[in-house]
DNA sequence: ATGCGATTTGTACTATCGTACAAAAGATCA
DNA sequence: TGATCTTTTGTACGATAGTACAAATCGCAT
């Protein structure tokens, strides 16, 4: 059943305020939050500046519209990803999915808004490294309860491994992620165009792959006890 | 011998130029490039805004001389350790070294300059995120070689994986690095204090161990060959 | 067609940006 | 001490930033 839209909801163009949304992320995720400007991204989006405020009344206030618009969608997708991952069986299967929960929806369209969830994952990368206060909220707030549950969730199909452990092996899958997504072409680069950083499939499968063997590594405090240490002090 | 400083290395106070360069690297650091103005650099600093013009022409300027000023002593230092790690007979323990010496250079001071190379890599970090054209044209000149000459020797003590997965990897590794680095609190928020993402020794050991076991993956393309892959494309 | 609310446009204001430049101050050596 | 060079200071200028606001425009129900 089509619903007819009421007033509220109409625009002149098709939807301006979704335009500049797309081009605002865009534009922050290759850029930073600060190197863009308002004017920027209502020409990208071909909307007058104006149109920026009356939409989202803050420069900031758009940064929040676009996380709002995505964290949801996204992790529900992975709520939804880890339960099904919780239900396999076999161990080692079990950590694969749980892990191939994390980054997919990471990877993919989390909710098919405006183009994908890789844009705006990046887009979440960009503003931690700059430290940017309104995703520093955001973050803590919504994405610490989704974060503890595939923490948990790893702690059981490994139980062997301190809980600390599991929470830096889940850190580094973090970084390697949004690294991933920041600066595809350098992976292209150094490996001489044998690979496509910038295709997302590859990226997932080596990134999987890559972290369920770093999940599994032996704990910290029982690492090769027999071995003596390498200890990295030099003198110059 | 002190050699006696001639005229044009004097400075009214202590060394402002050092100040300047010190201050702008913790800005740049943990607020980015265009967040952190001349002005804010040169109030931290206790310098004139004048002053940063003079010592260092342009704001680009100042950031191309912080990159200089560390990006020599590290990769020095990475080669050293680097070289000394090949020496290393068991495979194992070689990887280890190699890893560790990729590593620990990021973390601690690679020259002493201004208090560590910590900041520097974040620095770094922060930069490629945000994507800065110059930094991107110093990091492909200057730390491609460095990458390279870790990728090979990876790649010698672990010659059944194809250099395209080492490289992939590698990436995996640096991301994960930086991100230690940019974000460290929420290791210690996730872990519910038990662990401390600050502090360095804990995170190099940390990475190290879960690097060299993300590098003894089997390579992706006899990866389980038997199991049905878990395909995570689900409909909503 | 007309009136009305929603949206877009155009413009302007203030603040701050990077940078230039002349003057002041300090250091060095004849 | 006084001349000279280096460094610091203070100020100013043009550009651009975020945002506010009134006028113009559009879509739609009546």
């Amino acid at each position: 059943m089509v619903r007819k839209p009421t007033s509220k909801e109409t625009a002149r163009k098709p939807n301006m305020r979704e335009a500049i949304l797309a081009a605002a992320e865009e534009l922050f995720a290759t850029n930073g939050f600060n190197a863009v400007s308002v004017r920027d991204i209502a020409q990208a989006a071909g909307a007058n500046p104006g149109s920026v405020t009356y939409h989202f009344k803050t420069k900031d206030g758009l940064l929040l519209e676009i996380y709002r618009r995505h964290c949801g969608p996204m992790n529900l997708r992975r709520s939804e990803l880890l339960a099904a991952a919780k239900r396999v069986r076999d161990l080692q299967d079990r950590l694969e999915a749980i892990v191939r929960a994390y980054v997919v929806p990471a990877f993919t369209s989390g909710s098919d808004l405006a183009g994908g969830g890789a844009r705006f994952t990046r887009l979440r990368a960009v503003m931690s490294a700059e430290g940017n206060e309104v995703a520093r909220k955001i973050i803590a707030q919504t994405f610490d309860d989704t974060s503890h549950a595939f923490i948990d969730a790893i702690h059981e199909s490994l139980p062997h491994i301190p809980r600390t452990d599991i929470v830096w092996r889940s850190h580094f899958l973090l970084g390697a992620l949004y690294y991933s997504l920041v600066t595809p072409e350098r992976v292209s680069r150094l490996s001489r165009g044998e690979a496509d950083g910038g295709d997302a499939a590859s990226a997932i499968e080596q990134l999987v792959q890559a972290t369920v063997a770093a999940f599994q590594a032996p704990p910290l405090d029982q690492a090769a006890p027999t071995r003596r240490r390498t200890v990295a002090t030099t003198k110059t």
